[in-house]
DNA sequence: TAGATACTGAAGCGCAAACTTCACTATTAA
DNA sequence: TTAATAGTGAAGTTTGCGCTTCAGTATCTA
């Protein structure tokens, strides 16, 4: 199964957004029409459309319009490009890190 | 060990720009002045002292001024808390997922 | 067919955010 | 003690982004 290329930029761009987030805190519970997503932001429908503009330019959502109505849902694509990006660079550091110095700044941090 | 409390919203923002990712990246190797973070990419002192202001906030890194050099290093506190962000959301929505779905609108994606 | 619903497109507004300049302080080196 | 280095602080500029309005189009319902 090939997988479209994600652009981790555009996922870190979309994801610093509040509104985007809630979004898709909404769309975690299941998919929702653009009306139901705008209902509880106190934001226009159009606003909520430019937010889903990124949110799928992103891989983090994708969107169907049936009819008249566009049905929106969660995507998992985004949310693996984002874990990749944590894993490598988690990685780089930990490995040439000096824990007992961490550990240290960790305790004088608890004042 | 108590950690400190990290507000995921300056995690998100801090993360998305490039600059400061960049200097992520650039940690990533081990600790630097804020003069050598500057050196590579075309920006002044000011901005990325002020770039490191913002990682510093959403505990993306740390820095400490040793006479006159500041010294910067990546932090995992940030880290932390973006995969338990993810990890979080992953959960609630892949629980309720419709598999096969998802599967259809993969492969159809394949364009 | 008429009206309501669900969105779309284009254009513009306002503010925050990234960046600059410049004057300044503190530390180290000659 | 003079000069160079490393960074700080305040203030101003500019651009992008989130949002709005308003005028459409397409679809569904009575």
């Amino acid at each position: 199964m090939r997988t479209k290329k994600i652009d981790i930029n555009r996922v870190f761009h979309a994801l610093g957004d509040p509104t985007r987030r809630a979004i898709l805190d909404r769309l975690s519970a299941g998919p929702a029409s653009v009306s139901a997503l705008a209902g509880p932001l106190a934001i226009t429908l159009t606003a909520v459309a430019q937010h889903l503009e990124i949110l799928e330019a992103s891989g983090l959502a994708r969107t169907e319009k049936i009819g008249r109505v566009r049905t929106c849902q969660i995507q998992s694509a985004g949310f693996d490009a984002l874990e990749r990006w944590i894993a490598d660079h988690r990685t780089l550091w930990e490995k040439r890190f000096d824990r007992l110095g961490q550990f240290l700044l960790d305790e004088e941090e608890d004042e």
